[in-house]
DNA sequence: CTGTATCCGTAGAGATACTG
DNA sequence: CAGTATCTCTACGGATACAG
């Protein structure tokens, strides 16, 4: 089976649809420095809500690119990591978030031009 | 000023849910192969709306990625292409493109382990 | 501390019809 | 051919409250 990025039922658009998650990238970046607790990442990333936060572990868990691990302590504490394959990744995101931030002043000019015409 | 991707508010979050966005990548790999026409793209992207693709490319062409060029002949003809700021990207996003029909089966793997437990 | 459960408003996506 | 306009619908995301 051919793995074709345009085809609509590949599962390929999947793996895209979760790099192009919003908080998925940023906790995968969160992560490339060690693992972190979850009160650790909430406070890295700015604006995520609790809700979207675990939702997105959760998602990154079940793709196999981050490990949870739980503690029976109290109070609570877990773990979370990358896994081999979501290093595999980090190369790629963190090239996708230096572009970002220098070539961040082209895309606002860019938009400037745009909105004035 | 700092550009952190981390901050609720830098505009570093908004280059990345462009480069995030689904269709975004899908327009911006398909046009590395040269300049298309409107309904070349259509064609192309399997499972496009004309909604979106329009809202895409209106999108690409905003922040400085996609330039647009309309003929005014009978029938109307509509040529799109890759700018510089584009083609810059271009190189991030095939990797991504590799990245997720490479490890596509230890994604589909990790899934099925996951919901099976 | 690390979640789950629920409600709710809004943006986004598809379908359809129409136009230069 | 390459769009725009409008409608509908759902599903995402935020806020809040509660629990182990």
């Amino acid at each position: 089976m051919e793995a074709d990025l345009y085809a609509r039922d590949c599962g390929s658009r999947q793996v895209l649809d979760r790099i192009g998650d919003r908080w998925s990238v940023l906790v995968v970046l969160t992560l490339a420095s060690g693992t972190k607790r979850y009160g650790e990442l909430a406070q890295r990333i700015e604006g995520v809500s609790q809700k979207m936060l675990t939702q997105t572990l959760r998602g990154l868990e079940r793709d196999g690119l981050v490990t949870r691990a739980a503690h029976a302590t109290v109070p609570p504490r877990v773990d979370y990591a990358l896994t081999a394959l979501g290093r595999s990744l980090l190369d790629l995101l963190s090239g996708l978030e230096s572009w970002a931030t220098t070539h961040l002043g082209e895309v606002e000019a860019a938009r400037a031009r745009y909105d004035t015409r």
